[in-house]
DNA sequence: TCCATTATTGAATGTTCGTTCCAGAATTGG
DNA sequence: CCAATTCTGGAACGAACATTCAATAATGGA
């Protein structure tokens, strides 16, 4: 019978996702990357294929848990409004880790239609349940009738972009906050 | 008497800042450059020194550009508001091609002390000029007053970042004309 | 204990990297 | 024409890159 895997997949990806959000792609060499997962070069060969597709599942389950993550946030609390400021929060909350996400796109833009289908898939997402959170907060009052529940989403999602590089610049917490109180004035 | 330089150094350095734009630094390599610059290899070393100096010198050259176009829009109408939002429209205008100041920040945070003293003076010209003509609308009652100058300013530079990267990931003219509108709210 | 599998790691491959050396071509004022 | 300089590009250097090969170790159910 096949001796079973040791080392723990979704470990050894965890680590992978820290030191692309980091270095990106081309900044991130096989030999950090058996470092980091702490698995043996033929393992990572055998597992994930090669570095390339290494960095599309990272990307992958970066986008998952990125997602999953702000839909906590956004629809834990029973006011739609509270949600979408709990979710800002947590963007300001988390903004010293760089984004993989960002730093992708940064990388490569559209260049590769793998990656392009990854990125869009997870703005999808969050697109539709933002929208929704927002029309909730205007039908009760929170937030101003007269804008497209989908454009304030696109604007949501873009001041997430907005603190996420605004804090790998070097801005520190009073700045970004400011960030996320203005990014509401927006709303009203 | 010494034979005078026949390249251009200021167009070989645009051709640099095209390259480093659209694949950073680790994406671009020595190789690409002296092909897009159309010079030697040994002209690239006597001229710039090495590939990080070249990188540095075209991120120096980029953010005085891009600054100098920004005061340009920024301050070019009389009034104020007018001017605010005839930068923002300039870089929405401009989307399409890639910021090398967000890719070198995405890239690199703040581990290069030399990289980060170019962008941090790069945006605290822009604070100065955004955060006076933030004063003369509110004075001119076009924008809240009750809102620091300063904060503002900060947040049109990181609205400009957050249209950068929504046209980077592909976002198409009518999403960032949206974004556009939906960042004047926050000034109301 | 055995077997079939996975994991590790030394060694290697082919390529690319950034950079230097060097010889010859080109330039231009004297 | 000459001299002093810059520019070009072949060749090379030392290192690093991603990836493969192969031998051996480790694993765990039968």
């Amino acid at each position: 019978m096949a001796r079973p895997r040791e080392f723990d997949r979704d470990q050894a990806l965890s680590a992978a996702i820290a030191l692309f959000r980091e270095h990106g792609f081309e900044g991130t060499s096989a030999s950090m990357l058996t470092g980091a997962m702490k698995i043996g070069r033929q393992s990572l060969y055998d597992t994930f294929g090669d570095k390339w597709q290494l960095y599309c599942a990272s990307v992958q389950r970066y986008a998952e848990n990125e997602t999953r993550a702000h839909l906590a946030a956004l629809n834990g609390p029973p006011e739609a409004f509270d949600g979408l400021e709990a979710m800002i929060q947590r963007v300001v909350a988390e903004a010293r880790r760089p984004c993989l996400g960002i730093g992708s796109i940064c990388e490569f833009g559209r260049s590769n239609e793998q990656l392009s289908a990854i990125h869009d898939a997870a703005a999808a997402t969050l697109r539709v349940a933002l929208s929704r959170r927002v029309s909730e907060a205007q039908a009760a009052g929170r937030i101003a009738p007269d804008v497209e529940p989908m454009e304030m989403a696109d604007f949501l999602l873009a001041h997430v972009a907005a603190i996420r590089i605004a804090a790998r610049g070097g801005a520190d917490d009073a700045h970004l906050a400011a960030l996320r109180r203005l990014a509401f004035r927006a709303l009203r």
